[in-house]
DNA sequence: AACTATTTATAAGA
DNA sequence: TTCTTATAAATAGTT
């Protein structure tokens, strides 16, 4: 939408750049701003620039650490654990049951995801998805897959130097067989010249 | 921007406003990407529908833990400090520390199996794997995407190939031991006979 | 920063 | 829900 259709790849004019993305940062603020309204949703949007400028809209209703709080609790996904609660003692030792109970929730929810997640990379479920969705699946699978040829790949030639081995070991002992032959042969012409000189 | 000019209020109509709601959660993500693109942006959108359904962008060369850190460090503001300390309590008098325990246990033990398998199908951590283990996770790859069945193809008439150089080859080197040893006898058997002939 | 020619998003209708 | 399309809005390139 400008007087001339753009690709999406990165700007490399750095000034172009800036400029575009102090425009689309507002443009996508102001999204932000209208969908809240008229939707009465929710929206946390944080944007850093290549500068490491940071901008921020969080929705009037509420605000950021309760988005986060719901984040973690839709998702499954724990954003502040480890780091964070070993920073904090009195919380270790405070555990209470809402915190283990919440802690069961999350962790049912991160196991309801990734069995769902099994089930389509296994070709379970998966045809009343979206297009787009299908579409990852597939894109998953051959990247697992391309990791898995690559280690066959290894495998085989692993394989092709036993068999070479082998091959290399047959003939070996088939030249040597050859040449005990040989030698037989010609002991053999030997005794018959003797016998036919003898006669 | 449509068939007529909206006012920035809440739709009341609910219906209407759902569609609006997808509409507009669909453009503000594509543009959430597209900055991230053009301006080499990190953006992190978080949207919670009226249903309490969410949505979830992140730039790929980032993730929300990264992002809120560099919120905190950027705004000064603290996300995760004091909070989740008061908890409320309410329908857990029942359950015990342990049994929560035990249960987080169990479903931790679970998760993580599913959390290795996820990664081996994802083609991580399976160097270290034998090659059985590599061929079961292939196997359910490939089950799921069937074209690859195509490669399997591929690789058993490379097999077929070998072995078959190898049978070649080897019948090749004997038959040409067989001419060898022929040739030597046909050649001490003339000499010899000219021989005996001219004494 | 403004200014537009265009592209893009989307409101309403089907 | 999904598609179509007229129109509003965003914005790329220009000044």
């Amino acid at each position: 939408m400008g007087r001339g259709k753009i690709e999406i790849k990165r700007i490399e004019n750095s000034s172009n750049r800036q400029v575009t993305y102090s425009k689309r940062r507002n443009g996508i603020m102001k999204k932000a701003k209208e969908i809240t309204i008229l939707c009465d949703a929710k929206v946390s949007l944080i944007i850093f620039g290549s500068s490491g400028k940071m901008h921020e809209y969080c929705s009037p209703s509420t605000n950021l650490v309760d988005i986060l709080d719901q984040y973690q609790k839709t998702s499954g996904k724990k954003l502040w654990d480890a780091k964070h609660e070993a920073n904090n003692f009195s919380s270790l030792k405070t555990k209470t049951l809402q915190n283990l109970s919440n802690e069961i929730d999350r962790i049912k929810k991160e196991n309801d995801n990734m069995q769902i997640e099994l089930r389509h990379l296994k070709g379970e479920d998966i045809t009343s998805l979206p297009y787009k969705e299908l579409m990852a699946i597939e894109d998953a699978l051959e990247n697992g897959l391309t990791y898995t040829k690559f280690l066959e790949e290894d495998y085989k030639q692993l394989s092709f130097i036993l068999v070479f081995i082998l091959l290399q070991t047959s003939l070996t002992l088939y030249f040597k067989k050859t040449i005990d032959a040989r030698s037989d042969n010609e002991v053999t012409g030997d005794l018959h010249c003797d016998n036919t000189e003898s006669h």
